[in-house]
DNA sequence: ACTCAAATCTACA
DNA sequence: CTAACGTGTAGATTTGAGT
């Protein structure tokens, strides 16, 4: 049997949030004039991460230094980010979305899925339900969203990808030929610039043409299993379902790019030590424990390196996270000027799960009553003053501000 | 030759 | 003229050490 799925996804999302913002105030409307969501182009962590329409009209792409694209269009209003803002707008839309379907996927903070196989009944007409959605989302919350119609997840998805703002499209499997194949490949979704390169390199440069090839010359060029699944992408193929419940994270990281190069390590170790704490305390939040931790740091010449541990037993604590963090970092820096330093925490465990486990071991008890006592000293020794912390080493002030916000955002989830 | 962990690469919003 | 370039997460691929 058939299903029928919606793809919503919100125009410019942090621009026009910011924009509905605005207006409210009496402001002009961003999304009329060449605007932008970006960093300070005078700092070098200034990147544009939401474009107005009128300012894509000048060549100005997201993920492009803002610098670049004040040179594009020197007129160019550039605002700043504003999460917490976009995370209420993000639950506002959410909800509405939600209201129409049995089942919702958030796919990311401005994109859902909605299964709406089988309700015939209540909405005959998929087509002018999405216009329905759509236009209730403009009305009660101000800001426009394209909708995507078909039979699976990934054709909803590329249909939602056609003209914008405020439409609806459909890409059901007869229009396939028409309307998806004669894209080029980069258009497909997971299709990056590494694949790109690859397919465009043997000349194949739509999405037809990937359909109409082997399946065996696009793994031959993309790999086993990236291949096959792009392939099945062409074809118009995904049976992946629409899942109501998030996949529980499989890892938790925090990295932050610094407006003056890291030369020693006296300024590593207090970034490290609130990095540390930012992600452990991420994770003790989502009761979990990690047995890796890994740093990464970025060069001038904006090469990566990463360093990782395996632990012997799990953790959540901030010390002894820190202590490997520390010593992987010291390990791997050959003292070259840093522009970027982050830590992960990966192949996390369940703690209730550790724990029922170490009731039953006199040994491992022991070990409990040993790590409580540590955690009491670090509690002791740092208490939860985190804003102390915070100005130790925090030059710009904003690592642990926004560590903060976010933990906010997801107790509000709660 | 296999396997596990580490390191690197790719992709996305 | 070129180069410019954030953050968080996931998964795949490649590399390397040990058996």
């Amino acid at each position: 049997m058939n299903r029928l799925i919606f793809h919503i996804d919100v125009n410019s999302a942090f621009l026009s949030w910011e924009s509905v913002r605005r207006v409210k105030q009496g402001l002009p409307d961003l999304r009329n004039v060449p605007a932008c969501i970006g960093g300070d182009p005078r700092k070098r962590t200034g990147i544009v991460v939401a474009k107005s329409i009128p300012a894509k009209k000048y060549g100005i792409q997201t993920g492009e230094p803002v610098a670049m694209a004040l040179r594009k269009c020197p007129d160019l209003v550039i605002v700043k980010s504003d999460f917490e803002l976009y995370i209420k707008c993000s639950r506002a839309f959410k909800e509405i979305c939600a209201s129409y379907a049995p089942v919702m996927e958030s796919f990311s903070i401005d994109e859902v899925f909605l299964d709406m196989t089988g309700t015939s009944l209540i909405y005959p007409d998929p087509i002018k339900t999405a216009h329905e959605i759509k236009d209730k989302i403009r009305k009660e919350l101000g800001f426009t969203v394209n909708v995507g119609i078909s039979t699976n997840k990934l054709l909803a998805k590329m249909a939602s990808d056609f003209e914008k703002p405020d439409k609806v499209h459909t890409l059901f499997p007869d229009e396939i030929p028409t309307k998806m194949w004669p894209l080029p490949v980069r258009d497909l979704l997971f299709l990056g610039k590494a694949s790109e390169k690859k397919l465009t390199g043997a000349g194949i440069c739509t999405i037809g043409d990937m359909a109409h090839a082997k399946e065996r010359e696009i793994q031959a060029l993309l790999g086993n299993k990236a291949g096959h699944q792009l392939w099945q992408y062409a074809c118009g193929i995904d049976d992946s379902p629409v899942r109501a419940q998030p996949e529980e994270a499989k890892g938790f990281s925090v990295e932050t790019t610094f407006n003056d190069d890291i030369v020693s390590v006296e300024q590593v170790l207090p970034i490290l030590l609130e990095q540390c704490d930012i992600v452990a305390t991420r994770m003790r939040r989502k009761e979990k424990k990690c047995t890796s931790v890994s740093v990464t740091f970025r060069t001038l010449d904006f090469r990566n390196k990463s360093h990782q541990t395996t632990l012997a037993n799990a953790t959540d604590l901030t010390d002894e996270i820190y202590k490997n963090a520390k010593r992987l970092f010291v390990e791997s820096w050959k003292g070259e000027p840093l522009r970027l330093i982050g830590v992960a925490l990966t192949n996390l465990k369940d703690e209730s799960f550790e724990q029922l486990s170490l009731f039953e071991d006199n040994e491992k008890k022991e070990r409990r009553r040993k790590l409580d006592a540590t955690m009491d000293e670090i509690r002791r020794k740092y208490g939860n003053d985190k804003i102390k912390r915070a100005s130790i080493m925090n030059s710009n002030g904003g690592i642990a501000r926004k560590a903060r916000a976010q933990i906010k955002n997801e107790d509000e989830k709660e």
